[in-house]
DNA sequence: TGCTTAGTCGAACGTTCGTTCGGAAACTTT
DNA sequence: AAAGTTTCCGAACGAACGTTCGACTAAGCA
């Protein structure tokens, strides 16, 4: 926490406070739009400065998306250990990414809306990663579909369409009158996984961590 | 369609010919990275020509934003009244936004992407027919609550995330590979209206526009 | 103490931006 | 044909942009 790097000036330190305040700005004003001089301004660095911690206007919005990818990526993979059970693993995985979502909703607008921002060199390794991300989603909905759990879907549609459900939440969240991280989490994970109709037998489902792992009683389950 | 206008020069049509294009470019590089230059070049108009048709960059973003939403809306307004009952009038909805939304994808990708780049005499305006559109899906899905039919989902929060679901198609819809849109649309009524789960009676459940209106069996009507 | 390296920063670079202006050209009305 | 109106457009405006340069100061090491 203290600069305690060989220098005593805590370099590292100074770039993360860059990438903070640069996610913020990105955020309000869009990546295009928002020019180096604001983030001086912003940083209380001189513009020239700046250029000591990232080559390029590029290079700075490469550096907060592929941190925000890597730390909820991260976090991801710790969850789903705590168990193998499909729905579970679906549930975990929505709570994960809205909770981030909610605690850094800088970094995620950027990460949501700064898609196509980025150029060739930096493009590629943030979609490889994004990919990763993607495909872990689609991977637990298929051995949910091979369980035969589902009701036949395409993988991909889905996934993206809960992909999209959740993205959005930085369009509209307002932490005045909208739910907090959980039971956002919870209700968006009830749309996907059991929908909006009254059906017969939904009262009796639970998605929460804490349940107990379904017993198979039969056919698919 | 000819320039049956009184001057014989179809300055009407160039209009639309200048939105047409700049929708595109919009689309695919963002309002703030698109310079009018890269409109002249793609229109063929002189840099100085354009101006004789919009006052300004941010007019032109707001001509593109309004024609789109009004269509869409009037497109809606009007499949809407072949039904009172609501749940097909929100599988009405979501077929409406899909299909308009794959016939336009530059248009659309703006209207979703460039919400905030739009500064305030303009930004009020297209903000007012916003929320009618919004308020028209929320309606709707109120008026299903109150028949006691869906599973006490907030209101607002079920309509945001069906938004989001469509919302997002613009970031990954490929038409080489993915569903068209009557068939993506029917997908995500499905993912929205009734879930992703094997439920019991899921297969009895139809929400096509030829389906009789349901008869009443209890509850509230 | 001096030498080397890491960090700072004012000033300026070339380019591109949105917009304007004044007059030429095209068409309509007398 | 003259007068009036609409449409066109080359050239230029000041402002803002991302980035660079080179001189500077402060820290770490001998």
């Amino acid at each position: 926490m203290a600069p305690r790097t060989p220098n005593g000036r805590d370099t590292e330190g100074k770039l993360q406070l860059i990438l903070r305040h640069a996610a913020q700005i990105f955020a309000a004003q869009g990546y295009a739009s928002t020019s180096i001089r604001d983030i001086s301004r912003a940083t209380g660095l001189p513009l020239s400065s700046l250029y000591y911690y990232f080559e390029s206007k590029q290079k700075l919005l490469y550096l907060i998306q592929i941190h925000a990818f890597t730390s909820i990526l991260e976090e991801l993979e710790r969850r789903l250990n705590v168990t193998t059970e499909p729905l579970e693993r679906l549930s975990v995985f929505i709570r994960n990414h809205i909770l981030y979502f909610l605690t850094h909703p800088a970094e995620m607008k950027v990460l949501a809306h700064e898609e196509d921002a980025l150029e060739e060199p930096f493009k590629r390794q943030v979609a490889a990663i994004k990919r990763r991300y993607y495909g872990l989603a689609r991977g637990i909905f298929e051995e949910l579909s091979r369980q035969g759990r589902t009701n036949g879907l395409n993988a991909r549609i889905a996934v993206l369409s809960l992909y999209g459900m959740m993205n959005w939440v930085y369009k509209w969240h307002n932490p005045k009158v909208d739910p907090r991280a959980e039971e956002l989490a919870e209700t968006m994970a009830r749309i996907f996984l059991h929908g909006v109709l009254n059906e017969r037998d939904r009262q009796s489902e639970r998605w929460e961590a804490e349940r107990p792992a379904l017993e198979k009683a039969g056919s698919s389950d």
